[in-house]
DNA sequence: TATAGTGTATTAGTATAGTAATACACTTGG
DNA sequence: CCAAGTGTATTACTATACTAATACACTATA
């Protein structure tokens, strides 16, 4: 599995660790079960320490996206649809929601702010299918 | 002017500071070359050291919506009503962007995200009516 | 021009976040 | 049952963010 990390972006490493992992089992990348790359393997790919890399396993693992089993390895959970579905929905929430907060203290409008939310989407979009 | 600072919210205080007088000054409380208030007298208030708002003035300044005049105060930024947009735009494009990124990262189509904002957008309005 | 009012540069202290080193505990398979 | 593979608890180091203390510089005006 590619993973990218940006050592120089100012974002924590085990930040980008838990985006684009999680971005894999959310768009079906990675699968119910599959087992995850070994915290010491991915470390030594990037180049971090393994702690770094548990971390961010911890994180998904909090999120319910992921399942530890003792001395084996971590895998991705299985679980009920609804149930990643309401994970989704939760990660979405919190996301949407700071930019909702912004929007009304700005005085912008459900309208305008619904258009701008569109543009940023299609220009994203657009970009990331170069 | 009214300004509620919670000391216990996580939020840094100047941060807190920064949003509710930006908010001010983006929906008309706070009218093009009002004075602000001094830094020692908010402080005061606030019960805050005076560097602590002035950090919160510097960045207001460094965005382009307020002007300081030495050993005088600070005042809100005489601008064309344009630039005053385009501050708008920039701040809110920040915001969204973050959510834009996780709603594709997590696969949600451009209509179901734009559907979550719209609801957030409700709830929070209608929410700040009570 | 002196005083009382502005804001701030500099410095320091504290808390928190991020990363790493190390040693440990669990599981599986031969 | 032990060796080689998992992950991790603990500890420590470093960088950064936040807040505060202090002393200073600028401006208006009486």
């Amino acid at each position: 599995m590619l993973l990218e990390i940006d050592h120089h972006s100012g974002v924590p490493i085990y930040r980008q660790v838990i985006r684009q992992i999680r971005q894999q089992i959310m768009t079906g990348g990675l699968k119910d079960g599959d087992q995850l790359e070994t915290v010491r393997q991915l470390a030594g790919r990037l180049k971090v320490n393994p702690m770094t890399v548990s971390k961010a396993y911890s994180f998904l693992e909090a999120e319910g996206l992921v399942e530890r089993r003792r001395g084996v390895g971590l895998f991705v959970a299985k679980v009920e649809k609804d149930q990643r579905e309401q994970i989704k929905d939760q990660l979405l929430k919190d996301a949407v929601n700071k930019a909702v907060v912004m929007a009304i203290q700005l005085g912008v409008s459900q309208e305008e702010a619904a258009e701008f939310f569109a543009r940023q989407y299609e220009e994203y979009k657009s970009k990331s299918r170069r």
